[in-house]
DNA sequence: CTACACCAGATTGTATCCAATGTCACGAAA
DNA sequence: TTTCGTGACATTGGATACAATCTGGTGTAG
């Protein structure tokens, strides 16, 4: 989550397609953006071929489409296609929290009550996001998960710029309920109550999603070809 | 499913991709093998150009893995992330039957019927995982997802060469209740009790896991750097 | 006999060049 | 004015050539 930018791989194509996530999750390209293989080369230096390798990853991901001799655009959903990503989190993250909370120890349940609180206080968007990911993220960080931890990570990071737009829409309104889902969630935690813990975990993705879904001007209205 | 393997995306990538994927679901590359580039350009034609970024797009989707100027191998499981990989298909398949058996039609069931006899009758291996495979594909086709389908397809893929391998060991002992938990499916999806079609899925996979774990001979025994 | 350094061969990573394809603006005909 | 064809340009796809890196075996010192 927090590793260094700067060439942690030896080859280029990592190193690209990491940047070029991170700037995505960023928001700094926004979804239907198209993406030119030569300004990546000239923004992460280098020719064009590793920057395919990345464009092909980063498809895999879900974060780009790649349409053959044509093109790459940023990914887009519809709102139907996020509201499936939501309820497949609903169904997966309680999982991979279960797996988890099994070996989380007191600090970071303590740490996981000071994030909660942070958020309360999260001057902008970008802060509140920040926070809330890295809140759900260190629930989940005790979790010996190989496959699982990656695959939710996958899902987080495809609806994250409908997690922006919707944030940005709504500003601070509405989210008391939010900060207490929270909070419930961190006291079950110490509870050890692991049933609880699943059913209010699943609840918070859900009321997520029924918010989201009142809003499908934040979506592509159009029904991806193929 | 049944698509023409000959240039079907006008792009080698995406050619050699496919090949190579339906080669390792044939288990004629096993887990852990080492995959030359040179090798694969040879076998699909061109040059190591688009094997490279071949390799990239099958590493996202969990069936090769890659070492930054080392190599690529067929990817292998542990006995624990293949656990991992069932768990996750008993939460998310039920739901991606849920939404398929909204649509089903009665000729998909009378498919579904025979299918489900047919394994009855199959003669080897190859045959009943086959049958299998299609048998659960075809519950499954009726969901309008757009990512969901895609995802359990990736889950299938990752661990296909182990359920062929446990196939392969138990022979054509203890099948039983296998077949009867696909009858018993095909009758709640009959009478479009959707509850129960969730509960018997997830117990049949759940079943098939724990059979699994019964077996750790049959998994790579070293836990993966990083 | 074991451990380590080192070198040759094999393999991967990347750049440059050229071919193939698609896009878009322009102009002619209906 | 609209529609369709055409050509130049932009962009992507791929092959060859070369550089960088790793592996595995050999020889030497301890």
């Amino acid at each position: 989550m927090s590793a260094p930018d700067t060439l942690r791989d030896g080859n280029a194509s990592t190193r690209i397609a990491d940047g070029l996530r991170e700037a995505i999750l960023r928001g700094e390209y926004l979804p239907g953006d198209r993406i030119i293989q030569e300004d990546l080369s000239a923004r992460y230096g280098g020719s064009r071929i590793p920057v395919r390798e990345a464009l092909r990853q980063l498809e895999s991901d879900g974060l780009v489409r790649l349409v053959a001799n044509t093109g790459a655009w940023v990914a887009s959903l519809s709102m139907a296609e996020c509201s499936e990503v939501y309820q497949t989190r609903e169904r997966l993250e309680p999982l991979l929290l279960r797996f988890s909370a099994e070996h989380l120890t007191t600090e970071t349940l303590a740490t996981l009550d000071r994030l909660a609180h942070q958020m309360e206080d999260a001057p902008g968007v970008e802060e509140f996001l920040e926070l809330d990911r890295r809140f759900h993220f260190a629930t989940y960080d005790s979790s010996h998960t190989h496959t699982l931890g990656p695959l939710v990570t996958r899902l987080w990071n495809t609806t994250q710029p409908y997690r922006r737009a919707y944030t940005t829409l709504v500003g601070s309104r509405n989210r008391r309920i939010f900060h207490d889902e929270h909070h419930m969630l961190v006291t079950a935690l110490y509870d050890g109550d692991l049933e609880l813990v699943e059913q209010i975990l699943a609840l918070h993705i859900r009321r997520t999603r029924l918010h989201l879904e009142r809003h499908p001007e934040l979506f592509d209205p159009t029904t991806p070809p193929q």
